[in-house]
DNA sequence: TTATTATATTAGAAATTATTAATATTGGTT
DNA sequence: AACCAATATTAATAATTTCTAATATAATAA
């Protein structure tokens, strides 16, 4: 294995992080709730019907993900992502699926039609 | 629950399942491989270091997922991906990953400066 | 028709990830 | 100081995902 190999390997265990970072639903919903801006835990939770803990878990795991960074003010701890780049992820994710979306309707009415 | 959030619910599951397709290192090289286009399997698993069956089960993940589609051509199997929006997606969060880097190495140079 | 090459399927074991429940920490209040 | 609210940590269990090994199928060649 050469080294160009290797680097595109330790690229690939890079992007592979995040997308393990995020390929769960309460930290997809996370960095929804994200999206207008820092939330304190207090904030997310009401969304998420689930334990504190486990939020306080997911949100561990953005963090060491590099996604999210949090900081202390008072008794209350704020998230936000580190760089809103994860949500152009997110938008051409998004993108992608409505292309899906779009040519599922599209097989419709040619069904339709026949 | 409204129908909104219903709606989100699902949106939020579609974007799940191709994040859960994705969040594997045999799977993101995968993509890799088909960014210049089609290609059997048998050209696939020279660059791959396991078993053929599990290179299958692993390109069967990705094709459930609406990421690839395949198509047999005599005794060999041609997989492409679906959507190229796929590599857009895989272009935002090599962006993201560059910004990152270059954060890391502004704040070595502070550092060395010091 | 038998053999061969390419690919897929299956079931079970191994590894990883998620959840729970209990407890710890931190900062603000009385 | 004693207490309370917000958040984090930990260890055990549960659930999911990945890999392996064996076997199946499909197309072609002999």
């Amino acid at each position: 294995m050469d080294k160009r190999v290797l680097e595109n390997l330790s690229w690939l265990q890079k992007r592979l992080n995040v997308c393990k970072a995020v390929a769960n639903s309460t930290r997809l919903r996370l960095l929804d709730l994200l999206r207008d801006g820092e939330k304190c835990v207090c904030e997310l939770l009401p969304y998420l019907d689930m334990e504190q803990s486990n939020v306080s878990q997911h949100l561990n795991i953005l963090k060491n993900a590099g996604i999210v960074v949090s900081h202390r003010k008072g008794q209350h701890v704020l998230y936000n992502v580190r760089n809103d780049k994860i949500f152009d992820v997110m938008d051409a994710l998004d993108s992608l699926l409505v292309d899906e979306l779009e040519e599922a309707s599209e097989l419709l009415k040619n069904i339709e039609n026949r």
